[in-house]
DNA sequence: ATTGAATATCGTAATATTGCAATATAAAGT
DNA sequence: ACTTTATATTGCAATATTACGATATTCAAT
């Protein structure tokens, strides 16, 4: 089918695949590594930075705006893209949640 | 095209984008969610679990354990399944450090 | 007003993912 | 030996993703 049951999960079940959906992809852990690398939120140089086409790299940034995990301002006819700090701890809180009991728990096999 | 280019990234990046796949969705979630929370790594109650079916549950198990995030020894003619600890360390390693440096920048937009 | 730069969107082709029923396999219990 | 139970694999249909060229759009500079 190709469609994911989305209705059987839990919302935070499906929040959180969604945000690592939107991470994993190599293009955007570059791009937002790139944007962490340039800390004045420089906008796009992105495309040439990426080995992609422009289309291509405008997708891309529109997947990670959309699952709120970057964000971008209008700057006169550019775009200035950042990180958005928020979407980010939600993710990291996750992660070292399931980090944590897996610390705490007998693993047997 | 539907073909990732991953021979133009990095191979840190195509390594992390694959984990993060592999934990993007719902259901994988859930997975990785049941096997922390009974402990004990039991089985394949994990099809009784999920509300998906045999088939469709074993898949994902799969797609879990080719990634390294699960794995599973054979108990008779039962499969035991449990956490790689391992793997999670990386994904915790990497989201730290992404929310480390996002800490110590100047946020602009 | 016209041109040029920066971005977004559309259309399309290739490939990947999701899900299930049906079938296979393998060990355990009878 | 036969049946049951647990799991994996195959084949298939529906849908999603990735990528690009072509085409908008929008602001800035001339």
């Amino acid at each position: 089918m190709g469609i994911t049951k989305t209705e059987h999960f839990t919302q935070e079940q499906n929040e959180i695949s969604t945000l690592l959906k939107a991470l994993a992809h190599p293009a955007r852990i570059a791009i937002v590594e790139y944007l962490l690398s340039v800390d004045t939120c420089i906008c796009n140089d992105i495309v040439a930075e990426l080995p992609l086409s422009q289309s291509t790299v405008s997708q891309h940034l529109r997947e990670l705006k959309n699952a709120g995990i970057i964000q971008g301002t209008i700057e006169g006819n550019a775009i200035c893209y950042c990180i958005n700090p928020e979407t980010f701890k939600k993710m990291e809180h996750f992660i070292a949640q399931i980090f944590h009991k897996i610390e705490t728990q007998n693993n047997c096999c």
